[in-house]
RNA sequence: GCGGGUGUGGCGGAAUUGGCAGACGCGCCAGACUUAGGAUCUGGUGAGCAAUCGUGCAGGUUCAAGUCCUGUCACCCGCACCA
């Protein structure tokens, strides 16, 4: 058979799509699988060459699955609103829902050519009215349980795209989208608490089978931490209330810090000597923007507040306050004590400021340098801790603050809450209005979708207003309330929003009275499998995580977390290993390499490139060789006549069968590829397959090379489809060989080779390996210390 | 600084978990078929003339180490003045 792959692909398209093959069944007394990838975001480029590697993967686990009689729901959507699409539409003045819907064409072209087994008839777009209307009812949920609220903050401004950035958008003080910098701005922000949520978060991710690495980094952005709250009296005569990890050193303590926003201060005004000095240094940091708040300033600057001083709690000494841009105003409570024998940052300090350190944990020299180990090392200088170890202390300290009601045990989160308004046109508007007598009021539910309104001009401003704020007929409304003048907010979602639920809308996406119906969602959750990028651990994974706890809650979920198994693959880099770019020069279009290969080409080599969870360098010379493979694959129907069996090719292929099917599993792609590479290899040795084996072959490689596989099953007679065929089973007594080479060595080199039989008795093997001339030749006359022998394996011979 | 990870041929990568290092593919070399070869097929291919030596480096455990232990170096990813 001659491998023409484009009339071979755009054949089994055609009928996959004319048999609805892959759509997934509402009969949920079957057994389910959900299989899930990251929907894309359809801009303007078109598809990557990245894209198809996740996707193939789980087309593969998706097509084994319904092989193995799962009814199997694999959907595909489109994350349509977002800031490109606005962008290229005021550029080239097309309205974005025009550009999206391009965009959308585009994609599904694309995606179709490769012979995906998406469900195309659950395809959903986050950008659809239908599709909104229930974010926008999420968020009234959560803004009715009070988890979202609108507060005045300062917040991370990206100065290139003129929107407000969510903590998880900043990379290093730069926009996780364009690049450009971060600045501070106080703007009132539409949050949800995820934080209520933090522990939960950590807690439940311990059941899931989620790669350690994707746990870990989860856990670490949550950053839990735990210590104490203790209340410093001040010579003010408010109380400052600090949080520490550390309040076994609380007798270290000799100055404290407050960050330079911290409410106090102006509370203090009029009791500071120096309030101008106090003044400038708020005003330049409020000035600097996080990167240079964090990565730039190496020294340790701040202003001593002339007038007022705090009170040690255990000891009552009186000691200095500081304001410090080092200490932060949106973690713990904005202000701590400062121990500079045992923290290297308040050492630093306390060096630059001329401040006593007085030493309470022994173990270190705190002349040179702060000695923070907390595992070992006795408590000195501390009173009533003196001699106790550090843990014993904590202990000791945090009693003895709860029974003088000056302080607790507490615990923190790096966590912030999720600021979650966007002051830009192509979102989901946040359906609330604003009553100048009844305040925040929701949109009724059955008023919702509140759609976008048509607008001539989406470019962003520069005062950070929403171009929906220009648009009176938009934001003049009636309160559903009273029914007086109010107001809109003309904010935006940003793009997480609609990501955080898609997986729960292809369970039932037409449903127009619910997000989904309930019998719909627990029949399909969890999700059974999700792969997606490393780079959404702590934006989307965390995001539709929290917003699925919070829809158990509502009793809209029955399970506490959305998926049960997430994986993460690796990126395909440009051939000359760095990320792909058009600015590099080293992209490489997938329409191409399908024209030039085929998709099964591409689908395959993207399979065997490397470590599936790795990066790898596209090679334009490797994909040959997959390209080779399929076209001797393509070439076994010439040979395959007879029925039945071929001996020479039994074991293998039973081997064969376990090695695929359990390779899959794992994500072992690139080894299941190499052994069915291999078995051509044999094939070609042994001169001969039967029609059955190669039935067998074509069902194996058919998650992988669909269009191929289904076309080399039907040389074989079969008019059913390959990719609903049974997989195939091995018979795990014929992947067992009855001899075996095993190896001979002596004092552990190798120095000959033995064919036994499988299981033979360790005296007769050794007898055997001490009779291979080459053996009894250099064990003569020597003695034997130690023979060992490893069933099946080797035979080593200790000699001297 | 904290957390996670990776170091194996010319390249991408294998190695049933302590048992023949380098599967499979690329590349390269030689040959065949060809008017031609950037097509296809066949054979070879870690280094070294050899004994031997070889999995970042240095030790250790073991009959046996890429795999386990101790130390160390390099690189990558995430977070980062989080008290």
């Amino acid at each position: 058979m001659k491998y023409d792959y484009s009339k071979i692909e755009s054949k089994w398209q055609k009928r996959w799509e004319a048999e609805k093959a892959f759509e997934a069944k509402t009969d949920y007394s079957l057994p389910k699988y959900y299989a899930l990838v990251e929907f894309p975001y359809p801009s303007g480029q078109g598809l990557h060459i990245g894209h198809p590697r996740p996707y193939t993967a789980m087309d593969v686990i998706s097509r084994k699955r319904r092989m193995q009689g799962y009814n199997v729901l694999f959907p595909i959507g489109w994350d349509a609103f977002g800031l490109p699409t606005e962008n290229y539409a005021i550029k080239h003045h097309i309205h974005p829902a025009i550009v999206t819907e391009q965009n959308v064409k585009h994609f599904t072209e694309q995606l179709k050519s490769l012979g995906f087994s998406f469900d195309w008839s659950r395809s959903i777009s986050t950008a659809d009215p239908e599709y909104y209307r229930w974010t926008q009812w999420i968020f009234l949920q959560l803004y009715k349980k009070g988890l979202a609220y609108k507060k005045e903050m300062a917040v991370n401004f990206c100065t290139s795209c003129k929107v407000v950035l969510a903590n998880e958008e900043v990379i290093g003080g730069h926009c996780e989208r364009c690049g450009a910098e971060v600045v501070r701005k106080v703007k009132s922000q539409w949050m949800l608490k995820i934080t209520e949520y933090a522990q939960r978060l950590i807690d439940d991710l311990a059941p899931l089978d989620f790669l350690p690495r994707i746990k870990a980094q989860e856990i670490n952005w949550i950053g839990r931490s735990e210590g104490a709250e203790v209340k410093f009296a001040t010579t003010a005569g408010d109380t400052l209330l600090i949080y520490t990890t550390r309040p076994d050193t609380l007798f270290g303590a000799t100055y404290m810090v407050m960050a330079p926003e911290h409410p106090l201060i102006d509370a203090w005004k009029d009791k500071l000597n120096n309030f101008d000095a106090v003044r400038t240094y708020r005003e330049k940091a409020a000035k600097k923007s996080d990167f240079e708040r964090t990565e730039l300033i190496k020294e340790k600057t701040g202003v001593r507040l002339d007038g007022v001083e705090a009170i040690n709690p255990v000891n009552g000494a009186r000691i200095p306050i500081f304001i410090s841009d080092y200490v932060l105003a949106s973690y713990g409570t904005g202000a701590i004590m400062a121990v500079p024998a045992h923290d290297t940052r308040d050492f630093e300090f306390a060096r630059a400021f001329d401040l006593p350190i007085v030493e309470v944990v022994a173990g270190g020299d705190v002349s040179k340098e702060a000695y923070t180990d907390t595992e070992t090392g006795k408590m000195v200088h501390s009173g009533f801790l003196d001699g106790l170890e550090v843990a014993d202390a904590k202990r000791a300290i945090v009693e003895w603050l709860e029974e003088k009601g000056v302080g607790e045990k507490k615990v923190n989160f790096k966590l912030r809450d999720w600021v979650f308004s966007r002051q830009r046109y192509w979102g989901e508007p946040v359906p609330l209005v604003h009553c100048e007598k009844c305040g925040w009021v929701p949109v009724p539910e059955d008023e919702l979708p509140l759609t976008l309104p048509d607008v001539e001009d989406y470019e962003p401003t520069d005062d950070g207003e929403s171009p929906l704020s220009k648009i009176e007929s938009f934001v003049n409304c009636t309160c559903p309330n009273c029914g007086g003048k109010a107001r809109r907010e003309t904010d935006t979602m940003p793009n997480w929003a609609g990501s955080s639920w898609y997986f729960l809308r292809y369970c039932d996406p037409h449903n127009d009275t619910a997000l989904a119906a309930k019998e719909a969602l627990d029949y399909w959750m969890p999700v059974d499998w999700y792969n997606g990028g490393m780079e959404h651990v702590t934006l989307h994974l965390l995001y539709s995580r929290f917003w699925s706890k919070f829809l158990y809650d509502e009793g809209v979920l029955s399970c506490k977390e959305p998926y049960l198994k997430r994986t993460a693959h690796g990126m395909i880099l440009g051939e000359n290993g760095e990320k792909m770019s058009k600015s590099r020069g080293n992209v490489i279009n997938p329409d191409d390499i399908v024209r030039e290969y085929g998709a099964d080409t591409l689908r395959l080599y993207e399979m065997f490139i490397g470590d599936f969870e790795k990066s790898a360098p596209w090679s334009p010379a490797a994909i040959r060789g997959c390209k080779r493979f399929l076209e001797r694959f393509a070439g076994l129907s010439e040979l395959a006549k007879a029925s039945g069996v071929t001996p020479a090719l039994e074991s293998s292929l039973h081997k064969l069968i376990k090695k695929v099917s359990e390779d899959i599993e794992q994500m072992k792609f690139n080894t299941a590829i190499a052994a069915m590479m291999s078995f051509v290899n044999e094939i070609d040795a042994a001169g001969t397959i039967t029609r059955d084996e190669l039935g067998v072959f074509c069902r194996l490689l058919c998650p992988f090379a669909p269009h191929l596989a289904e076309e080399v099953w039907e040389t074989l007679g079969q008019s059913e489809l390959c990719s609903l065929a049974p997989w195939p089973t091995w018979d795990e007594s014929k992947t067992v060989d009855t001899s075996v080479e095993i190896v001979v060595q002596i004092c552990g080199k190798v120095r000959a080779k033995l064919d036994i039989a499988v299981g033979e008795d360790k005296d007769a093997v050794i007898e055997k390996a001490k009779a291979v001339p080459v053996i009894a030749e250099q064990i003569a006359g020597k003695t034997i210390l130690k023979e060992i022998y490893v069933p099946d394996k080797l035979v080593n011979l200790v000699v001297k």
